[in-house]
Order: C-alpha cells, then structure tokens, then sequence
DNA sequence: GCAAAAGTGTTAACACTACACCCATGG
DNA sequence: CCATGGGTGTAGTGTTAACACTTTTGC
C-alpha cells in the first residue's frame, strides 16, 4: 500500500522526446549525440533528468530548449518505459513525450555542446536503449492523433499548399491519397484560408497558398472527425 | 543530458490503478482505503510502489493482486502524474493503470488487512491527492477505447445478451442508444455468436445469450472502426 | 509545344438515423 | 390476459471512394 514511503526504493527519472519534423517530403526525427562515455557514438532522442522542483512537462520542456535552443513546443506526454534494465547504468524510469516542428526552420541548433541533428525517419541510425520502441510508439500515436485532430499543420510552414499538405498527410500514413477526394476533404473541414498568392518556384503552374484558421473561426471542424484515410490503418 | 547518473536526484515511482467494474447498470469503480496516518479514510485507487526488479506493468500487477486477490486482470497504461508537490508527504511520480473487469463475478475481496469495495462511479467518495484527476483521464480513455475496440466484453460475463451490452455501452458513453440501430451494429462487427441458451429470470421473454468469438474467427471486425455512438462524444 | 503539377465533379455503394409494431412469457 | 422486456425492417439521407480530363506555365 501507499504507506512506508521511507523503505521504498527510488529511481531515476528520465524525460525523452520524439521530435518528429517535415522537410516538404519526408517525416524527419530529431537525435542527439550522448555525452557518456560507454555510448559516445550513440544517436538518442532528446533526453534529460527530472530536477526536483519541476513536474514532468515542464522537466521535457526546458531538456528540449537546453539540448536544441527550441522553445515553445507544444509537448504531449506519451507513455512510460520502466523495464528494470533498459539502461544497464542504473535503474531509469523514463517518460516519453512527442512534438512536431517544422524541420526546415530549424535547421541549426543552438545546442551548445551537443550536436542534434535531423534524420528521416525511415532511415536514422540505430539508437540508445529502449529508443527504437518509444520512436515507434510515438508514430503510432501520431498517425492516431492525425486522424482526429488537425495536428499536421504543426509541421508545416504557416503558408502552405494543399498538395503539401498531402505529401505530409501520405508521409504520416504511409500511403498515398486521391487528390480530388483529399483536397475536398480538407477543404470541407473548414480550417484552412485561401490566400491570394501562390506557391512559385516548385511546379510550373504553381499552387495556391492556405493557411490555417485563427483558433475562433474553427467551431465544428476540430470537434469532428477530422481525417481518416481509412479506419483500419490507425488503428 | 543524459549522463551524470550519480548527481542526479532519484524520485519514489508509485503505480495507481484505475478499476472500473460493470454491475449491469451502471459502471463501477474499485477503491480502497489507505493505510497511512494522515489520510486514514480517505479513499483511494489501487496503489504502491515500483519495486527494484520488476517493470512498471508487472508492478501495478503484483499492486492489483496484493490489494484484492485479482489475477489476470488486463491492465493498460494510462499516464503519468508527476506534480511536484502532488504527493504532500515526499515527492513521487505515479504511473497510472487502467483495466476492466467484471464486478459481480468479484464482489468479495482477499484483500488482507485492506479493505477494497466497489463504488458507483458517479457516486464515489473524495479522492486522495490527484486521484479524481487519474479518474476522469482514465474515463476519457475508457471512452476512447471503446469506440474502435471490442473492449466492452471486458466488463460483462463470458455469456451475455444483447441488452446487457447495450446497457453497458449507455453506462460508459453516459447516453442511450436506439436498440434496434444498436444489435444491428454489433452484430454486424462478427464479434459474437449467437447460443441456443436464452437467459432467464430477468425478462419474461428471455433474451438469447451470446459470446465473444474465438481471436481467430474475427477478421475484419477488429480492425475497423468498431463502435462509435457518435464521433463528437469521444474526441 | 510539351512536360509537370494544379485543380476540379459526378456517380454508385454503403452507412447511419429515425422510427413502430409484434412476440414470448411469467405472473 | 396483461405487463414487461425482446426482437425485428425500411425509407430517407448523408458520406465515402473511385474515377479522368482540363489548366497553367517554365523550359
């Protein structure tokens, strides 16, 4: 029972965040070198300790900003991995959380002396740990979350075309979309904006420019099913 | 980063679970009282601490068991609370647990010297700490779950009619379904098969049990989306 | 002028909602 | 024989997936 609090064992706490980012084609995952000796060429997620006076979020938080400069990343609490011996050190609980950023504005970090860098996702380096299995969590998570909530945006540029949109949406899922059906799809959840320019430089006709509703405007669309390729490939 | 192992400060890792029970009309929640001076009758979820050797889902297993006798019991990983001063005493980081059982066939508790009993749960007693907090994360999880998984089943007796689930399915989504629309769509997901046995003693007429089919005769009915009173309920 | 990407509509199948009456039985 | 809960069908509406051609413009 909850009592006893004195013979209880304690653990280390750990925070470790899946980074996911869009280059326009390709989902990108955030690593960073370790700074430990025994796993000096290891690639790892983002990862830190939990301080004392900080409770778990704000401890992901500030482990993102000192490791990569970033700031005001929207962090979402994933899960826990707590299997006695996932880090041969010592006995580590470690909680992950997930974020998407836009991986073409930040390109460089201000990590002091850590190096991170982007990789795509279908292809990083073998990583620390238990971090391959938090990494495919998190994408389990993301295609979940995707389906219902209009969470892409947060990897995309403020103005985007909708073709763009698509490429992240078939990145996300794996799979390719009928562009007819997802543009009248996306359109219809009423969260986009038209602008008036176009996208110049990528195709020869070029593509309009959207960007995503202010907060207010959005009523129906975000408490709806938002997007679903088809129910059986998120689940 | 994630070195400096020996400076960093350990923290108690708790498990708590969150047991809902169904007792044909209302869903029910497992609590007990917790044995420690300050909080004496105050009411909580199945909790205790992570142990050295084990991982945090055999924890809040061996917790369950050495609380209520319960074996067996799935549980799922909810989240992780982790407020710094959310434990008053010192401070810990709580792992929380979810599972779904069947609470007539458990009224009775080998509980040892601890006294767990069922409570209606929009009826309960005050919680301790962050309790009420876990609860309704688990509620919302509960009804997540429940509309793309056949998890219902869970909470029912292995034989069971088609108006029990029903009312099941209004207890957890805290509505009422049209019965016709409703046993067209369960059995139209090929989940259950029809007995020859009709339960007795309830309704004049007697109404047909059914059972869970076998993992391996259900196809397409997992996969997709399985039960969903209405999107806006859930998201 | 042609290659490459953008943009746009219709149809047929299916899924969902709403709704009302008869059935079987125990008392 | 009647009260209680069990069981069933249909019509209308909305949603989804599948599908092909025209437009723009840089080269």
């Amino acid at each position: 029972m909850l009592d006893q609090y004195g013979k209880q064992t304690k653990c280390l706490v750990a925070l470790d965040s899946i980074i996911f980012g869009f280059d326009g084609s390709k989902l990108k995952l955030l690593l960073v070198k370790r700074g430990i000796e025994e796993s000096k060429n290891i690639w790892s997620l983002m990862g830190g300790w939990l301080q004392p006076n900080e409770s778990l979020d704000e401890a992901a938080i500030r482990v993102l900003k000192d490791l990569t400069g970033l700031e005001n990343i929207y962090l979402e609490q994933l899960s826990v991995f707590g299997r006695p011996d996932r880090d041969p050190i010592e006995r580590t609980v470690s909680v992950t959380y997930f974020a998407l950023i836009n991986s073409t504005d930040y390109e460089n970090f201000d990590s002091g002396s850590y190096h991170a860098e982007w990789f795509d996702l279908d292809q990083h380096p073998e990583l620390l740990f238990d971090h391959q299995e938090m990494v495919d969590n998190a994408i389990s998570r993301l295609r979940n979350k995707a389906a219902f909530h209009p969470v892409g945006f947060e990897l995309l540029p403020s103005k985007f075309t909708i073709p763009q949109l698509q490429k992240l949406y078939e990145a996300i899922f794996d799979t390719e979309f009928d562009k007819r059906n997802f543009s009248r799809r996306i359109l219809a959840s009423g969260l986009l904006t038209k602008l008036d320019e176009k996208q110049k430089g990528f195709s020869k006709k070029g593509a309009f420019l959207y960007e995503l509703n202010s907060q207010n405007t959005v009523k129906a669309a975000s408490s709806n099913l938002y997007f679903v390729p088809s129910i059986d490939r998120i689940v």
